[in-house]
DNA sequence: TCAAAAGTGTTAAGTTTACACCCATGA
DNA sequence: TCATGGGTGTAAACTTAACACTTTTGA
């Protein structure tokens, strides 16, 4: 009897990650200039392969490890991306991820060896092989998935100003916002708790800050934004 | 030099078929029941392994037109399924992928070869390996772009009532809706346009039949239901 | 003549949007 | 004292939801 798996071919796996910073107002993603074949000089996403005995979503969380040094970061696949001729060095199929990250908790000193930086998502350079359709899909993903659950806080320090938070959603959604009908939104969202602390960076007088309590949200999951 | 790729191992990759159908006011699934080994006597969905030369999309419509012998069907992707341990026989990673199509239009001698059923969606066996879990997923991405888009119009034979329209998007929701209120925002679409004919099926008074006209949708696509 | 599905508008409730000024503080 | 960002409420516009009766016709 032949093995049912036999006649079929095998392709090298990948995994690609479009890693979100938030800083200064602007979105932005961590991209690595290559140094290395193929494409090298280019722009790319971080990447890499599936190995044996790692679930596809592992080898994301790895990839972004290695890059970024975090554990535990919010991470959602945005799909499979099989065209036959995507990798012109050999046939790859690549399962695209995207990732909320906070930048100043990222690992300088591997990023840097990585040759990767961050680049405000408004300035996007070219990017290789079919990465700019990746981006386009997790941004929209993202910008959906943001109106719809508080993953937003991901890119936020722990402690944030509700300017700071109306901002990141601008953003996000690339437009403005109306102040007090965003405070009113938030206001209702009892799991985004004041508390007695003051940030004196941003204004004179000094604004409130807030911080996202996870265990009161699965409690009372109503978001929108 | 050594091969940058060649340090990685490669894989199966897979692709799965949800495929909804819709009669008699409910949602059906096109279900295999295996008469082949792995996992032999037990229900699963259309799958196939992507071969040498052929796209991940254009695997996952080969299958599909293998099965129902159809071909432009409405699909997409719901995501990659990499577990380790989730196929038995041998690591493969799946693609899945839902399909919208009209169950009438299906080649019946094509099904039946292939041993597969069309099982209301509430009333599903288990599934082999992940399968159950892609056909949550897949009900969920379907509810939420039916929500969104005019995709559900791909369930229906070209002319329908508006009757068997609410009907097909109560089976979508999962609950009933208000009669004058789903006409009201129907109406609206100009891209539903009535024609002349009447359906004298399925009341003595005759219902006026409707058809969808992408043309007008593509220039105009206002779409909430 | 009646059973069965088709067809049709109005009102109340709820949600969303627009909008402008005072406050607190450090320089 | 003034420049800067922080903080606050109300009313109009719009959207959504609730609701019941008449029409047509084949059996």
């Amino acid at each position: 009897m032949t093995n049912f798996y036999s006649s079929s071919p095998t392709f090298h796996v990948g995994v690609d990650c479009i890693i979100f910073g938030f800083n200064e107002g602007e979105l932005s993603l961590l991209l690595l200039k290559r140094d290395f074949e193929p494409a090298k000089g280019e722009w790319s996403l971080m990447g890499g392969f599936v190995q044996t005995g790692e679930s596809v979503d592992d080898a994301a969380k790895r990839v972004l490890r290695e890059l970024t040094g975090l554990e535990k970061v919010y991470m959602e696949q945005v799909g499979a991306f099989g065209s036959v001729d995507r990798d012109p060095g050999e046939r790859v199929v690549s399962v695209a991820y995207y990732a909320l990250i906070n930048i100043n908790e990222s690992d300088r000193r591997l990023v840097q060896e990585h040759n990767a930086s961050w680049v405000n998502i408004g300035e996007l350079p070219p990017l290789i092989f079919d990465h700019s359709e990746m981006v386009a899909r997790a941004r929209e993903l993202m910008k959906r998935q943001a109106s719809t659950e508080p993953i937003g806080f991901n890119l936020l320090p722990k402690l944030f100003t509700l300017t700071q938070l109306q901002s990141l959603y601008e953003a996000i959604y690339g437009e403005p916002m109306d102040k007090r009908n965003f405070r009113k939104r938030v206001a209702e969202m009892d799991y985004v708790e004041k508390t007695d602390k003051i940030d004196r960076q941003s204004s004179r007088r000094g604004a409130a800050l807030y911080k996202f309590n996870d265990r009161v949200y699965r409690k009372a999951p109503k978001f929108k934004i």
